[in-house]
DNA sequence: TTATTATTGCGAATATGTTGCAATAATATG
DNA sequence: CATATTATTGCAACATATTCGCAATAATAA
């Protein structure tokens, strides 16, 4: 199943791109120009988060929000890092901070969902 | 209003002290002999929740977890501590591990949910 | 240009969690 | 114990997020 280039792939990685931060399904759709279908629009991040180019993060909403992967902009982040959920501006952030644990013994770890969530510098100073 | 007995309640929280681990709103009803509605048991959880009984923990598959608060067992544990979620007996338990993290300037932090996941050391054994 | 098949749109299905409302039952009070 | 007050429950309906089957479309290979 080789992956082919569409024009709703590319409006869903810009999306991404030029927000910077981690989206969900409905606010991709809604900064997206042309129409595309939901379901479609879960396909493609789906797609991506497999191939690598993005990564998903779960909030404590239960929602999934979606983001480049690593090297998002100047400073590379961590494999594991923080997530920052802002419940003004309700944007998800990935955080530059690695995620350090360890585990009892005989466990294995496959994944790690850290999302800590309060209000984001911008909505913090918009309030003085 | 002022909080009144239930059979409900009582079964509930019977359950999840049982079990000393998180659980969801199916698990707890499967594990429960009497019949008691969804809603019920999400109102339920809910309570415990407002009053500080219990804790929510979402989890990458997008759920609610419940568990005790804090001196669930023998050991006490740090106000945010991990969770782990085994991806093959489908349980949570909170890990006695303090979640280490700083945020940039001006951000406020309000509440913390970090879940790692993979395999316990039960299934993992179990695989030998 | 044509064939192959990845991708899309649409509608329906699934799943989790909440809410309005009337019925039930826990508690307080005399 | 009898009665009043109101927290709690059950039920059905609702809301929202995400997935799935299937036929139509379109990107790429030949
Ligand atoms: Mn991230
Ligand atoms: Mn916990
Ligand atoms: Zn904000
Ligand atoms: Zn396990």
């Amino acid at each position: 199943m080789k992956r082919r280039n569409t024009p709703t792939k590319e409006a869903v990685l810009d999306v991404l791109i030029t927000t910077g931060k981690a989206m969900s399904q409905d606010a991709i759709e809604r900064e997206i120009d042309i129409n595309i279908n939901r379901a479609t629009i879960y396909r493609v991040l789906n797609r991506f988060c497999e191939d690598g180019i993005l990564h998903r993060i779960v909030a404590e909403d239960g929602k999934q929000y979606f983001a480049m992967c690593i090297n998002c902009d100047e400073n590379p982040k961590p494999l594991y890092h923080f997530h920052f959920r802002c419940i003004k501006c309700e944007t998800i952030e990935c955080l530059p901070k690695e995620v350090n644990f360890s585990l009892p013994k005989d466990y294995l770890i496959e994944n790690v969902n850290c999302v800590l969530s309060g209000v984001c510098k911008d909505c913090s100073q918009l309030a003085i």
